[in-house]
DNA sequence: TGCATACTTTGACAACCGTCAATATACAGC
DNA sequence: GCTGTATATTGACGGTTGTCAAAGTATGCA
C-alpha cells in the first residue's frame, strides 16, 4: 500500500442542480408519512413481517391505538407508497413496498 | 408468541428488536423537519453551500417566501439538528450539521 | 338470510402547521 | 445616541393532523 493514510474524506458529490419544486413536492410526502412516531413503529413492524406481511389486526395491540387509528395510519403509509396490502379472506396482509425508501436514500446521498 | 398468525422468516437483516417508543420519538422530528417541500429545498440549498454556509438573506428569493417564513423554517431545521448557524456581523451563515442524517440512514438500513 | 369477523369511513375535537404583516431584537457604523 | 441592515418573534388566519366512538362496508360461513 502506497498511501500511509486513506485520502481525506470528501463531502459527498451533490447533484449538479438544486432540488426542484417538483422534486421536493414528490419527496416530502414520504418524509411526512414517516414523521409520526406511531407510523414509524408501524412501518417498522410491517417491515419485520417480511414478504408474508402482517395482519393489521396484530398491529393495534403493540401500538396501543384504536383500530380506526391504525387503519388511518396504514392508509397514510399506503398513499405514500411505503406499504401495500394483500387481501386473504377477511384479513388484509400488509407488507412493505421494496425500494420504496430509495427516494429517501437518494436524497441523503444527493 | 407475539403474532396471532405465523410470520415468515425475516428476509432482511433487520435489527433484532422492533423500534421502541423512545427511538421513534427521537427519529420522527427529523422526518417531520423534512416533511415540508419548502424545507426540503431549504435544506438542499444549505447543503450545497458546503462548510462556508449560506446567508439566510440569499434564501428568501429562490424559495419565494417571506423572510419570517424562511426564518421559521430554518428554526425547524435547527431544532431538528439538521443545520447550524454561525454569526458574522449582522449576517448568519447557515450550514448543515454533518452526520445529521445518519439516524435516517440507520433507519433505512435497519 | 343471518351472523360474526376484519377493516374502512364519517364526524367531531383539540392540537398543530405554513404563511404573512407587524413588531422586536441584534449588530455595525456614524 | 441614531440610522440602516439582518434576522427573530409575535399574532393572527385558514388548513391539516392524530385520535376515538360510531356507523358503514366487505368477506366467509352456517
Amino acid at each position: 500500500m502506497y498511501y500511509e493514510h486513506m485520502p481525506a474524506a470528501r463531502p459527498l458529490p451533490l447533484s449538479s442542480r438544486p432540488l426542484t419544486n417538483q422534486q421536493s413536492a414528490a419527496l416530502s410526502p414520504v418524509f411526512a408519512a414517516l414523521s409520526d412516531p406511531v407510523r414509524l413503529r408501524l412501518f417498522d413492524l410491517v417491515r419485520r413481517a417480511g414478504s408474508t406481511g402482517v395482519c393489521s389486526c396484530d398491529l393495534t395491540e403493540p401500538l396501543k391505538r384504536s383500530q380506526p387509528t391504525i387503519s388511518h395510519h396504514l392508509k397514510v403509509l399506503r398513499d405514500a407508497g411505503l406499504v401495500q396490502a394483500r387481501r386473504e379472506g377477511t384479513w388484509l396482509w400488509y407488507s412493505v413496498v421494496e425500494e420504496s425508501l430509495s427516494s429517501v436514500q437518494a436524497f441523503i446521498l444527493r
